[in-house]
RNA sequence: CAGGUGGGACGAUCCGUCGCGGUCGAAAGACUGAGGAAAGUCCGGACAAGACAGGGCGACGCACUGCGGAAAUCGCAGGUGGAGGUAACUUCACGCAGUCGUAACAGAAAAUUACCGCCUCUAAAAAGGUAAGGGUGAAAACGCGAGGUAAGAGCUCACGACGGGUACCAGCGAUGGCAUUCGGCUACGGCACUGCGACUUGCAAGACCAAAUAUACUGACAGAUGAGGACUGCCCGUCCGAUGUCAGGGGGUAGGUUGCGAAGAUAAAUGACGGAAUAAAACAGAAACCGGCUUACUGUCCCACCUUUUUU
RNA sequence: UGAGGUAUGGUGUAAUGGUAGCACUACAGAUUUUGGUUCUGCCUGCCCAGGUUCGAAUCCUGGUACCUCAA
């Protein structure tokens, strides 16, 4: 399974309740045209990664899961820009209307490389 | 042919590349993976915890009939009445009978009615008798004809409508038909009454395992002949002064397991791209389960029926 | 996810089924040299759609939006 370049298995999924707080109270915050990033670097591990959609602009689930599909779908094509160096990330969508796959990518795309030059 | 009414069905499938959840497997891999509403949370049920000797009142919900159903503000079939529609049909209401109310404005009056009018008596007025006609209003309390009368009036009669009683017939029944008899009122709403239901909270319910920290309790050791702490890098010294250390251990937090399913996660899986006439679109995404209801919606098909026009 | 609540001018808040009121605000005028204060006038409203009713802000049904609680 690791040996496929794309995959995306559960430990690079970021999750429990009490890394996601150390991340929000500790992570670095910026933010692009419609992606809003929170990262905290740790010294070893694996990426992991977050997605949020707020039900605040999307009441209907099904726009809200198809968002989050398309900002991991878009993460795991291009996760080989950013190094393995134990980057927590949680990516926040604060668009109002529902983006298609070509501009989510190249958003993401811009994301992982501002990241990878700090 | 056109328009309409009612009911029903489908609401996605396949291939390739990359990728995700679950099950099986040592691995390779194989199989499987959102809905008709998963939604709203409007009802009901299971399940779970808590409360509770037994019974009643209050408060709450339901209320035509029969059948189905675990039950329901559920379904099917039927009844009566109102409203809409040419029609097919749709929609609303329904226990019983006691009491109260139906109030703005207009109008004489919203209920033991009497302004104009009509009639009696009169010189006239007053007084009395009326409810045909007028006018107001959402609504004026049976219709119509004849008799009757001073004028009139169900005052009386025939026919009809309405509401009961009784007998017969049809129906399991609500009820209907028919005959006869009585009657003066009807409809809606509140309260009271009758019958039935209903304890409360909800899977974030609940059950189990269980770090760290503090600690009930138990044991061992040390302790006013000073344990331990503060000042300090250490010793001495000064000050404070009764518990301290270790082990066991209960409840229990983070977290995990379960609750959990022929989709079944626990930060939570169905996506991206290309192809299939290509366009797969609408409403929309399972987080405990089941039965209904309601609401949202694409394109199309099937069945039954109604109306109009044309042709035969 | 589950449980509950609210909706009335720009804001806050009343109203037994019968003309939708109050305070502040905004606007206009008066007072003042000007502004403020004060006085007078005036604009703007029952979340949406059906139903019951002679007549619904109110009663019934279904939606929409917002809020609260439970971790």
């Amino acid at each position: 399974m690791s040996a496929a370049p794309h995959a995306f298995p559960k430990n690079e999924k970021l999750c429990g309740k009490t890394t996601i707080a150390r991340v929000m109270k500790k992570g670095h915050w910026f933010s692009s045209t419609f992606l809003r990033v929170c990262y905290l670097k740790e010294e070893q591990g694996r990426n992991r990664i977050l997605t949020s959609v707020p039900k605040r602009y999307f009441k209907r689930a099904v726009k809200r899961n198809l968002l989050k599909r398309r900002i991991r779908e878009a993460y795991r094509l291009n996760k080989e820009l950013l190094p393995q160096e134990g980057y927590l990330i949680m990516l926040v969508y604060t668009g109002v209307e529902v983006a298609d796959f070509p501009s989510i990518e190249a958003e993401v795309r811009s994301v992982l490389k501002k990241l990878a030059s700090r």
